[in-house]
DNA sequence: TTGACTCCCATAATTACCCATGATATCCCA
DNA sequence: TGGGATATCATGGGTAATTATGGGAGTCAA
């Protein structure tokens, strides 16, 4: 299971290359495939990254539970929800890592996240997001004072 | 398990051959047969396509379905539910690539999905679509914005 | 012949692979 | 415990392979 934690800033080189994290690549472990999955946020501009077996386990759940339930049509067709799953993978990117654990991350979600020429990597546990190291700072300042903000008014009750 | 994943958008050349995605084409892997099955969708102006063992394997579904139920005239006579999973099967075309990972999307597809010089490959997970360009700029904001505005507000309560 | 299609080759751009470096962290042994 | 030797990591650049795309020659049927 794959646990991603803490926070790294790293460089975007002139080709758009990043390193990933050697804790996260250690994280992804022995997956035959050796990359990320990478997708734009939905919620923050930030870039979504899991790893490639998470994908594929969610695609066959998806496949068997159609196929099981006799549900041919669907499997024809799609959109057995809100379209949500649907929507991420076709906005969903597949990175492999170079020889030296890089990842290229594509315009498109660089843009999203407002990434140029610096990146952080933000530990979620399950997932891992990518950040603007501006935005990111920006952002976590308000998260926490939130945070505590809640902390002391259900401490106080 | 194919995962079919990401956008991308390639040329129609004068022959009418469009390139399918490598990443695609890495997705069906080591299938036997070397192509696509593509039919137009019931309800998006697109092509929709899967690899041949996904069809192989749904129809192998199905024919366990009606066997296992004891109805042998089903089996041989057909229309086992409305009719759907029959009508896709007699709109689908076997699309081979050719020695460059091409294929050629037969009229009757393109003129139902818009797609006349380019086309829009759309990752969906265990099936992928091919759209007009245009069109499916214009859908995919729709779908987003309605994502947003439901996670907005799931997010709220 | 005329199309329609398949196979083969050419090319430009992009991407993946390889090796090199400095900095940091880790190990090992006196 | 100290301090040199050794890994590991992030970073940079050059080269080879792959991709998308275009066109021509050959094949088959009408």
């Amino acid at each position: 299971m794959a646990s991603f934690i803490s926070t790294y800033e790293n460089k975007v080189d002139r080709k758009g290359r990043v390193s990933v994290p050697a804790a996260f690549r250690a994280s992804l472990g022995n997956e035959p495939y050796q990359g990320v999955i990478a997708y734009q946020s939905l919620i923050d501009p930030a870039i979504e990254g899991i790893g490639r077996s998470t994908l594929d386990e969610l695609n066959r759940r998806r496949l068997d539970q159609s196929l099981d339930g006799g549900d041919f049509a669907q499997t024809l067709l799609g959109r057995s929800d809100d379209g949500l799953v649907e929507t991420i993978m076709s906005l969903a990117n597949e990175l492999p890592f170079d020889g030296e654990g890089r990842i290229i991350l594509p315009p498109r979600l660089c843009e999203h996240a407002g990434i140029e020429d610096r990146a952080t990597f933000v530990g979620r546990g399950t997932r891992f997001q990518i950040w603007g190291p501006d935005r990111y700072a920006e952002y976590q300042a308000t998260e926490l004072a939130a945070l505590r903000a809640k902390l002391a008014r259900d401490g106080k009750q």
